[in-house]
DNA sequence: GTGAAAGCGCTAACAT
DNA sequence: ATGTTAGCGCTTTCAC
């Protein structure tokens, strides 16, 4: 791999005057920058990104971090926040939480391969974000509302959403209420599950251990817990599932058994992701406004990373969302 | 923040004694050792990455190169690929080529701030792959056949895949047939148009121009295109999406225009993305063997990577995934 | 077992 | 306008 050293060498410079005209510093003369951009044509030469960063110290790229590269995609999100990247003149990574400790997020955040970035996963432990985050190293997390230096948080209430989901059941009619649960040591479950609490409670009715199983906010959990469900022999008039995810699966669960929906069961999720408008019946959620968010989290980041004085928590309105699995009583 | 310099002064050590002891080599004693740990602990030292790359040469880290990162995602592709990355005990990063020859990706490629890459963006030139890849620095490249020092290809025969949905429609019956094309600089677009048209050739059929419109890969392309061939009057009575996200489109179209799928009009789809199987009808398609095409492109890098031998083009077989939206005529 | 020193490839302050 | 040079923070060879 030839390296600047040989561009100059072949061009007859200097270093320095080589590195100037690569990047197209005025100083040089147009006849000294030909000469070093024909040897570096020449020598299929090609910067090294480290070593400039290295001495730069600054990458002008920001992390996103997820859970799983594979998704479920926030894509909305992805995409405002891939916007924000890009208008700020910066590059954007993804990176996987997956592997805890060891993952590439891990990494990339401690040994500072990045100038800054947007944590969306819950197994990056706030530890991690805590003793990572400085002024000269903003992170902005988006599952929890931790916060220290260099560390704020952008949530959506995830409560008022559980609230709103439930209530609307209730004012349907329902009275029996399965809850459908998302992993025990997540955020936004006990977020959603504190709204359907009081909601229930508001209305003078009992939660009942039976109708409360967990599907790990994926797909295969929600069917599975569904199919538990029907195997208890009584059946609620709804469910809500703490994710779209799980409902997906929840639906298809129910459909196989031959359980009609909306007639027989009413279905509500949480997350308004794209398929909820593609199921059948299409489904009625939350949605969290996940282009909003996404937004604020890159502006956020990027004012921190110029140095400007940000809020250090910030709490975004969900909405509910009507379309067909809901039914009044 | 603290360098590897400050924790040897602290500990009282030198500079390669503390290198030791934070990379654990055995040779350093273990008092040397936890003076050093703790000194690094209270300093709250991180490694910087890039010194370390630097200095090494290498990153331990491929990168997957996607047109967007905020998908439509190849999600069993990516989590293949993941798998096949975290079992070689690498990291993975995913970049976007959104902004051509100044995207993240590109600069990714070019400045080898990785080991190695997959990519599946058809806006990177065959000209970046080309210069980029060499045997130090490994592409596979998924979405084409190119290939050259470096570069190899793994890709799905789109060609059977064009005559295998042709070919079910017309055994169907169907001899009035649109295609709704992806964007004209697509190598997967023509060659499941090139399949079309064989399948077409082959049972005598000739393809109406009123009945092939562009859809550009995205559901709102679909959309479009299917609003415009309503709006012509004469319906065919199949129609052949060169993918799904165009053919998720285009169902939405029908719909709202009181044309029922499958009784008034068939609809093939191409890909088996994962809302295939949730739209109404659920979507007949041609699936792409996104788990074994991901991991078999994870697996060839790595072998690369390793200087072992391997072959410069892959072709896998491609499937017909009967649902719901295809009917007898 | 520990330390001194070279150098990865680059940028930028300084000298000419 | 061009050249000289000092590092950025780390790993690793070589001497002790």
């Amino acid at each position: 791999m030839a390296t600047i050293k040989d561009v100059a060498k072949l061009a007859g410079v200097a270093l320095s005057t080589a590195s100037y005209a690569l990047s197209g510093d005025s100083k040089v003369s147009s006849k000294t920058r030909e000469k070093v951009l024909e040897a570096a044509r020449q020598l299929n030469y090609r910067k090294n990104g480290f070593a400039m960063d290295l001495k730069r110290s600054r990458t002008n790229t920001i992390a996103l971090i997820l859970t799983d590269l594979s998704g479920p995609y926030y894509s909305e999100l992805i995409r405002s926040v891939q916007d924000v990247a890009l208008s700020n003149g910066y590059d954007l990574i993804a990176c996987s939480s997956m592997g805890g400790k060891d993952s590439t997020a891990v990494k990339f955040l401690r040994e500072k391969r990045v100038d800054g970035a947007i944590v969306l996963a819950h197994n990056i432990t706030d530890d991690i974000l805590l003793s990572s985050a400085s002024a000269a190293f903003p992170i902005v997390v988006m599952d929890r509302k931790t916060t220290g230096e260099g560390l704020i948080s952008v949530v959506v209430d995830g409560e008022q959403g559980g609230y709103d989901a439930t209530r609307h059941l209730i004012e349907l009619g329902h009275r029996q209420i399965a809850y459908i649960s998302g992993p025990s040591n997540s955020f936004d479950n006990a977020l959603r599950y504190q709204g359907f609490l009081r909601a229930m409670r508001e209305a003078g009715l009992e939660e009942k251990a039976k109708w409360r199983l967990g599907g790990s906010f994926i797909r295969e959990g929600g069917y599975k817990a569904t199919k538990m469900m029907m195997m208890q022999g009584e059946l609620p008039t709804a469910v809500f599932y703490a994710n779209d995810e799980m409902a997906v699966g929840g639906i298809k669960a129910l459909e196989e058994g031959g359980v009609s929906i909306p007639d027989e069961i009413s279905v509500i999720g949480f997350d308004d992701i794209q398929l909820a408008e593609y199921v059948h019946p299409a489904l009625t959620t939350i949605h969290q406004p996940m282009h909003e968010s996404g937004s604020l989290a890159g502006h956020l980041l990027f004012q921190m990373l110029n140095g400007e004085e940000v809020n250090e928590a910030y709490k975004l309105k969900v909405e509910l969302i009507r379309r067909n699995s809901v039914k009044q009583i």
